[in-house]
DNA sequence: GATGAATGAGTATTCATTCAT
DNA sequence: CATGAATGAATACTCATTCAT
């Protein structure tokens, strides 16, 4: 990233960049579409930015660093780690569904990022998903979640959920950002839970395997 | 979509355009690309297809078939509503993975797709999202499932695995598959239980309000 | 370079950037005053070429190719040394006015070529030098050339003529071309002769010191 | 050329400029480039030059200059005419190899300068190469230098040395560049003598009638 | 004098699609 | 059926130069 300054260039782009490429994607989106709506010059644009890639890796890499700042500070306020697994959850949802038009433009165009600055966003979310998956561990060592499932397949089942949101959700009211995401948290740690205490569970190997021989 | 199945440079081509599109998404794949990896000529693909765009409905176009006749036939055999539901949920993750590249290649370039086209497509994810819904409510109806959390957020909660997939999940043994199915079906169903029946739920109005206070 | 088959494109395209090249400088010709030009379309311009840089470099090949063949003929034809090296002057200087447009080119726009490029022609007018300084040296063996001055020094003595014939060189008839590659060879040859055997030479080192002193 | 000596802004600009049109050329020079190198900010240079063009001219200016002013110098010092273009022969190379990067730009960019300065160019080389003729033709007619040959083509194998310098020549010691001035002119004053008085000449009509069938 | 943000015209190149053969 | 040459519109990006501060 080359923001250099401040400058009403550099938000007006970000907004008008942000905005096209969620409606119509990345590669649907010229520079010159961008700039007209940001109502700036092409060279303006280019001064602040070194490239059409430059743009896409910013605006998720804002999304990126606020999150991750979050959960350290979520995870230094310390408590029992069901509650704080529950906050990080309800944070990164909440955050996701305010960025929302972000998330979208970064899911759906990650093709489109250069090798180098795949390779950076990996990385970052890779710290936070080990961060993550520390939290599921440790409450796994407490007792408090199930240990039949692998923990990968636990943060996959967890994230799937912050990454779809742009495919389904649309908010109507202010309060639905907290509900969705409490909602979401809620069905997530409902399924983490050791499933032992479940009497009721459909989960035996004869209902299994009724179905696998379809 | 234009005709099928009328010759090698059919399969050939599609073949092709599912690895390429998956490798470096539709925008960063050129039909020149797709031909010669296909073997055949610019020319002989165009008396096949439409355009560019052709074949990308042409490779979702398989799979949401594929997946909508499963349905209707897990439907029509019966059963008791959390059986039939868990049956269609490892299913839909089944076909999922097994055509997981063209999962890829659709969630990222949808966009790519003409309007008529994504119209096309979202008409028949809807018609196969009904039928699920309608499960789910009958579940409710019936007792069997949480009725806390709206359908759409239960429905969501749901395809947002089988959408994630193409982001984290890598076959390493073919028994992956199913396994990979049913750990997260079984995640989903625990998830859509009545969770008055769990005596140590955390989500309780305590709990919650604690959290949102951040 | 990809110059495929032969095609009318290919010729028209080269004659109309060689002409231009010449007249304004390659960094001063876009690539639609070629095509313009040459009275084709972009498109079909760059079917056959790779870029603006491998129009520079099949300009200059043809040319490189030529003299090449012409050298390995002239010399294997045999014959006393000094006439063969006087053939082969007279055929780089003949060849160098009949393309003297590419050579004009060539040589002031060496910088825009790519490196890769660039390393090739070098390599290329390596090896004719080489075959060059060889007949140089056979004639300083045979006792017919001076050896007072290092061989790279007689080499690019002449070569600076073949070189700079794009900057002054003009025919007005036919005939001048031969006449003008006789007479510079005739310069070269005179120069390359022992000056032990002119025994008014003011080379002696009185007449060297008292300029040096300046 | 605007103002010169006003400030070390213009020496390094001039030497930045220099270095890298010789280095990568005129054209792959950006003027951000320039002033980089130089450690001065791109309105500050603009202070000093009119403009890119401007910088190409006043680099050859001071060479055109120091070398017209060396020919006056040299013309007036009087003496024997072959002693007198012995010493404007060994002049111009040791300062054309003195500002040898100098050269390299300008033979290369000459395109590059606006209609107006080239004019300028070469009326002052004119001028300088007129004072050069005069001194050959008063040799042919002191019957020292050869007439067979055209003045323009005696003067063009001359001044072709200097022009090649930049292509091949390149220091190792200091004292290599008098050496190669003189060994340069030596080669240009055996070229120049009466051909009538060596014996051995293979330049007569016979042996050019051969070579001209080829 | 000096800055550096902004301009705007220009550049090479790509590519889905067409069509004469 | 099949070819591949040709189209032409679109695209990302560059850069010398200007000018308000």
């Amino acid at each position: 990233m080359t923001r250099m300054k401040q400058s009403q260039v550099v938000s007006d782009v970000i907004r008008a960049a942000v905005e096209l490429f969620a409606l119509k994607g990345y590669a649907n989106t010229s520079v010159q579409d961008i700039v007209s709506a940001a109502g700036v010059t092409k060279g303006a644009m280019y001064h602040y930015f070194e490239s059409k890639d430059d743009l896409l890796f910013g605006i998720y890499d804002r999304v990126l660093s606020l999150q991750q700042a979050h959960l350290d500070a979520i995870i230094a306020e310390g408590g029992e780690v069901d509650d704080v697994l529950r906050a990080v959850c309800v944070d990164v949802l909440e955050t996701s569904i305010e960025f929302i038009a972000e998330g979208t433009v970064f899911f759906r165009s990650m093709d489109m990022l250069s090798e180098q600055r795949r390779k950076e966003v990996v990385r970052r979310r890779r710290t936070y998903n080990d961060e993550f998956a520390d939290l599921v561990r440790r409450g796994q060592r407490e007792g408090l979640f199930r240990e039949d499932i692998p923990v990968a397949v636990l943060i996959a089942h967890f994230f799937s959920d912050v990454h779809y949101l742009s495919y389904w959700y649309s908010e109507e009211k202010p309060a639905d950002r907290t509900l969705a995401a409490v909602q979401i948290t809620d069905l997530f740690m409902s399924s983490l839970r050791r499933s032992d205490v479940q009497h009721f569970s459909s989960t035996d190997d004869a209902s299994l395997a009724s179905h696998q021989a379809r």
